[in-house]
DNA sequence: CGAAGGATTTTCT
DNA sequence: GAAAATCCTTCGT
């Protein structure tokens, strides 16, 4: 099986690319997910392109964590752009989310699923995790992208745009590697299931099944 | 293949 | 005490 489509990242020297700051972040919520997919993630040291997003978009999101209300675990959706939104749930699976703006209401950007990269001694660049081959090892499924950059609830909060923050976006490289960005409703949510904010590229293999086979590309 | 059920613990009611 | 923005295994076609 041939490792899945992907950029060869002989140019990411991430200083190539640009780093996001907080004017990035700054988007409303279905922006930032629309423009996540394709970006870099850099989690302490480990490095990942966003293949799939989903918005959690204000107070009156059926299926936000913030629909009640602010609480201690969801506080960071109610604050500034820019920072992390990591929770805990099912007893197992940490998830990671990107607080974008909301007219003053809470936000949250799920990162759903990711493609894995890994130094080449070769090339002196980086390339395609052989992780990303085996569906318990791979960044695909916002659980297993958590487990993958090694996430904790300890981050949740976390300002990314600090200059030494060790968690950081970058923006793709257009020109190399566009995404097909599709849309589809969302994953696993109990309400506002009519709702297309689930973003994912459809060139990309390394995204999740959509339980009812809703729109989704699989391509082999 | 697909459907079903268990795992496991934090958070909130 | 119940639910949870999920994942994995098992069992049935």
């Amino acid at each position: 099986m041939p490792l899945p489509e992907g950029p060869s990242l002989d140019f990411l020297g991430l200083d190539h690319l640009a780093r996001m700051q907080r004017d990035a972040f700054a988007l409303d919520t279905v922006e930032l997910a629309r423009s996540l997919v394709g970006a870099y993630l850099s989690y302490r040291g480990r490095l990942l392109r966003i293949t799939e997003t989903e918005a959690y978009r204000g107070g009156d999101d059926p299926a936000s964590h913030a629909y009640r209300g602010r609480t201690r675990r969801n506080a960071p959706m109610f604050g500034p752009p820019g920072h992390l939104y990591v929770y805990f749930t099912y007893g197992m699976h940490t998830c990671v989310n990107v607080v974008g703006a909301c007219e003053g209401e809470p936000s949250g950007v799920l990162l759903r699923a990711g493609e894995l990269f890994v130094p080449d001694p070769l090339s002196g660049g980086m390339v395609s995790d052989p992780a990303n081959r085996v569906p318990r090892t791979s960044a695909v499924g916002p659980g297993r992208l958590g487990r993958a950059v090694g996430a904790t609830v300890a981050d949740s909060g976390m300002d990314i745009c600090q200059p030494n923050a060790e968690v950081a976006f970058f923006l793709g490289d257009p020109s190399a590697h566009d995404p097909v960005v599709s849309s589809s409703p969302r994953i696993g949510v109990s309400g506002g299931a009519e709702i297309r904010w689930r973003f994912y590229d459809a060139k990309s293999r390394l995204v999740s099944k959509h339980p009812r086979g809703l729109p989704n590309h699989t391509f082999g």
